[in-house]
DNA sequence: CTCGGAATCC
DNA sequence: GGATTCCGAG
């Protein structure tokens, strides 16, 4: 485990693949992507764009190029890479969004789910896209925002920095072929020497962006002291990067070394990835201080965090009379494309992006604690889809018979126009989260990919889907792969990669109790209690649900398996009341974030990520 | 440009 | 499993 000094370590970045690190030779092409990404030299070449995780590769034939440095594949081009990233699809580790040339999203809450099964995505999720902040440069920055981070992760990758742009320029030059050994590595790294220098953006980022939040004082992933003054954990605005997890290592920079990023995992499961605050609770935290005013801003982050992350609002139970002062929401509608003002809060791109589609939501206190629609058919499963996803959904149905009483709930709020449709197949993940708010996302796939500001309603939303889903099935054999349509796509990955959804603030109050309880009642005070049991309930069902049905994608089973465990454990957790105590390690993470004290640190873990991501271009050199 | 099937490689 | 390569289709 980590060592007091590192209290929150838990994980290293997020993306970082462990299995694809250190030992294995072959780097996988979103990791390249990212690395790419991270690196100002590369900016553009490909760059963050647009909402987050969103990226477009501004010169396709050099990114083939490069890709095809790294793997030795001279004859790589782009269509062969796109053809790859297409993969990704189904994978959903990766999105199109349509109607932009050469752009993607990014989908880090699979990512993570790849990389780290046994976080539990579900209820924490990972800071949802974690992507850029859109700042209102066009390009962000993904890891290395931050001086701090930079420094560590420049200082495990490779020596100081010392490549100069000229280096670079010659790398990138002789890139092509594979004989050079140092070809595309030596690009790789030298852009990871630029960073060294500090020459990022993000910098010049920061300039732009506000100055610090005072919720954020309150999460502070690193005890230190300095913490304090600290921004809170989500999107900082130093980090540009798309992680909210950005790495701001603490004052004494992030673990300094050598913790391979596996074993970061490993000792601290819990929290690292919750983007949010919220799950350093202060008053489970060591250093959380009664002050009302603390409390408010805990309270505030805590929202905001719930909004943006889509956190489980379980945290606020805590504090069920209090009110929560609601994050900054500016305007409904949507808050013009990401330009993000961030003033008040960071966090206002996506609350505004998600605002915009958040509006229904609110009107619906209590909707989203469970999967509406059927996920997406897997494209094999098209074809047969429509059976099979029929048949699915009945079990399902029964299995929810438990949970039929929360979908009153929404139905009662008022918005009927929902329909609650087991789900399939989706991802477990979500349908795990029950609890989360992060649904709403899920729901909500519309994207706002290719339209920030466009969203559908979520009442729309769900007909859509379901529609969506219909006509799949009947329309094209093939139906439309989920991304066909921005707005439609139903997977929920596509949440991920959308900002989060802001739940209505009442719901937030008393997310819980809407969220999955009965509908009427929804006595908000001492939901603890109803929450776990209900949990537990939700858990059975899951895994009955599971058991019968043969869901589909395969995927979707491994992360809901994963998905039910973690939720299991936290539980028994939750009822136990366990804090961290020994720290489980491996499930639960994510949601036992959110009751446990205050978590490591995502920045952090990002820094980590970057250095993982630098080790792994290092690594797999050689051609 | 984008999509995704199919075969193939490692 | 994760591409890579090729390719027809939209």
């Amino acid at each position: 485990m980590k060592t007091s000094a590192d209290p929150g370590f838990a994980f290293p970045d997020w993306a970082y693949k462990p299995e694809s690190s250190p030992g294995s030779r072959q780097i996988q092409l979103w990791h390249f992507i990212l690395e790419l990404l991270r690196k100002e030299e590369y900016h553009d070449v490909i760059a963050w764009q647009g909402d987050y995780g969103e990226f477009v590769i501004k010169d396709p034939d050099e990114v083939a190029r490069l890709w095809g440095a790294r793997k030795c594949k001279p004859q790589m081009n782009y269509d062969k890479l796109s053809r790859a990233l297409r993969y990704y699809y189904n994978k959903r580790i990766l999105h199109k969004t349509k109607g932009k040339r050469f752009t993607y999203k990014f989908n880090f809450n699979k990512l993570v789910l790849v990389n780290y099964p046994f976080i539990d995505m579900g209820s924490g999720r990972v800071p949802q896209s974690a992507p850029p902040v859109p700042t209102g440069s066009s390009h962000f920055r993904f890891p290395p925002s931050t001086p701090s981070d930079v420094l560590s992760s420049s200082e495990e990758l490779r020596s100081p920095g010392m490549f100069s742009s000229v280096a670079r320029r010659m790398a990138r030059g002789s890139v092509s072929d594979c004989s050079d050994g140092t070809s595309a590595n030596s690009e790789l790294e030298e852009a990871v020497g630029a960073d060294e220098r500090g020459i990022g953006p993000e910098r010049i980022y920061r300039g732009l962006l506000p100055p610090r939040l005072p919720h954020d004082s309150f999460f502070r992933i690193y005890p230190n002291p300095t913490g304090l003054g600290r921004h809170g954990p989500r999107v900082h605005p130093d980090s540009l990067s798309p992680f909210p997890v950005s790495p701001l290592p603490g004052p004494g920079g992030i673990l300094a070394q050598n913790l391979s990023p596996a074993l970061s995992m490993t000792p601290t499961p819990h929290l690292p990835y919750t983007p949010s605050p919220s799950m350093s609770s202060p008053m489970l935290g060591s250093h959380f201080s009664f002050n009302p005013e603390d409390m408010k801003h805990y309270l505030q982050a805590h929202t905001q965090s719930v909004y943006n992350y889509h956190l489980s609002p379980r945290a606020f139970l805590h504090y069920p009379s209090i009110i929560i002062p609601q994050p900054h929401r500016p305007t409904p509608e949507k808050p013009a494309a990401h330009h993000l003002h961030c003033p008040p809060l960071p966090l206002s791109h996506s609350l505004g992006q998600q605002l915009g589609g958040g509006d229904e939501r609110e009107q619906h206190p209590s909707p989203f604690k469970f999967k509406l629609q059927p996920p997406p058919l897997g494209r094999k499963q098209r074809d047969s889809g429509s059976s099979l996803a029929a048949a699915s959904s009945s079990s399902q149905s029964s299995s929810f018979t438990g949970s039929s009483q929360i979908i009153n709930s929404p139905l009662a709020a008022g918005p009927p126009k929902i329909k609650v449709e087991p789900i399939s197949d989706i991802e477990s993940d979500e349908e795990v989260e029950v609890t989360d708010i992060s649904e709403e996302d899920e729901i909500y796939h519309s994207d706002k990919d290719e339209h920030d500001d466009i969203f559908t309603p979520r009442a729309h939303h769900y007909h859509q889907l379901n529609n969506h889903h219909q006509a799949n099935g009947n329309g094209s054999s093939l139906s439309a792969p989920p991304h066909s349509n921005p707005d439609e796509d139903p997977d929920d990955d596509e949440d991920v990669f959308k900002t989060p959804a802001t739940p209505s603030i009442s719901s937030l109050t008393f997310p819980l109790i809407n969220l999955k309880s009965e509908p009427g009642q929804a006595a908000p005070i001492s939901p603890c209690i109803p929450l776990k049991l209900r949990f537990k309930r939700r858990w059975s069902e899951d895994q009955k649900m599971e058991a019968d049905g043969e869901r589909d994608e395969a995927e979707d089973k491994k992360v809901r398996a994963e998905a039910e465990e973690e939720k299991r454990e936290e539980a028994g957790r939750s009822m136990g009341e366990a804090e961290n105590g020994g720290g489980r390690a491996g499930a639960g993470s994510v949601i036992l974030g959110l009751m446990l004290p205050p978590p490591p640190t995502q920045r952090r873990a990002s820094s980590e990520l970057q250095r993982a991501t630098a080790q792994l271009s290092l690594e797999n050199t050689g051609c």
